[in-house]
DNA sequence: AGCCAATCTTATCCTAGATCAATTTTTCTA
DNA sequence: TAGAAAAATTGATCTAGGATAAGATTGGCT
């Protein structure tokens, strides 16, 4: 478990130092979020960040209708929560639901802020990550100038084994289309 | 100008040191960025940021099949530029062009990292204004889940009064849709 | 295995917004 | 200030995707 945290930590600072990486422990806590629980509800401040071992996420926001929108999805060795809302104690604009039994390592706000003030490699790791997900979420909102079936075909190269892992009326929803148009959607683009 | 800048600053962070605010002075310079110019063009890293005194910027990208489409719109009391480009030496994923004549305040990629590393207090400021980047971004792209009507009452919500700023095919783009149906959405929600 | 619920598909009809084309209005610019 | 260019409107027609409804599949559970 821990050495997928730490291949992770690796793989985006590759610098970061051996020694770095084992003070990080005490401050992890294995747990399994179970299949549909909601991880963090709209509106509340985010006082828990998990790493996914393994596992799914779904995030998702309501519009003016009432309807449910995805806005993203994790799957494993991403970070669940709300980084930002930890930090400045803003409450969440999305909710987090487990879309299957997951596994995962969480950290306390406390721990996460304590982190970020007294260790430098942590720091900058974050760091990373944060300039990661405003790209993500930059090119979400970019992908709204595709029509849905390129949306659907940009989705499927990201993420190949989404179909296996998450309904398909999920998939729509992340898209902005309805389920029965994804369905149409994908007997189309079969043939 | 700096008065504005000053102003700026301390209305995102209140605590900000007066002396420090006068420390910043030396890195910023005052330039015209003229109607229609480029500021950042798409795959350029970006090697200086702006604050915009006065004027108006949009930050566009081209779809699949060549389209423009506008992502975001800055005004006065905007910065200007890929703030994490600078950082991380990134290409830029957007282009970005002044759609006035445009009074700023511009600060180098070197200078703007040296304060980030030398100034706590700028340091802090730019890290709320990131925060705050964030938070838009992803709020950009959950507007997708409304009516292209809705999202046309959003925006102006949010900006007053940008139909006499931005031309209405340059809104239709950040939009979505075409002028034409932006034309005919005006037409029947004003009467 | 067998049943109920969840999920996905298919068909029909409908609507928001696209496309194409022609004006009209506004804005530059010489 | 006239004339050209840019921007906005309007009309006619078309299409991607929505809504509704009815089946077909799949997937837990007991």
């Amino acid at each position: 478990m821990y050495k997928q945290l730490f291949e992770h930590i690796k793989k985006t600072c590759p610098n970061y130092p051996e020694e770095d990486l084992n003070l990080l422990l005490p401050y992890f806590e294995s747990k399994i979020i179970t299949k549909k629980s909601l991880f963090l509800k709209v509106g509340d401040v985010c006082n828990t960040a998990a790493f996914a071992v393994k596992g799914c996420f779904r995030y998702f926001t309501t519009n003016s209708e009432g309807e449910e929108f995805i806005t993203r999805f994790a799957f494993n060795d991403y970070w669940v929560g709300e980084i930002q809302g930890m930090i400045h104690g803003t409450p969440s604009m999305v909710s987090i639901e487990a879309l299957e039994d997951c596994s995962v390592l969480t950290i306390s706000a406390t721990d996460y802020n304590y982190l970020l003030q007294n260790s430098r490699p942590f720091a900058d790791f974050i760091e990373k990550k944060f300039a990661k997900a405003f790209q993500s979420a930059e090119i979400r909102s970019s992908e709204f100038a595709e029509s849905a079936e390129n949306r659907y075909q940009i989705l499927l190269s990201k993420f190949p084994d989404i179909t296996q892992r998450v309904p398909q009326y999920y998939i729509a929803s992340y898209l902005g289309i309805t389920p029965e148009s994804l369905s149409r959607l994908r007997k189309k683009s079969i043939s």
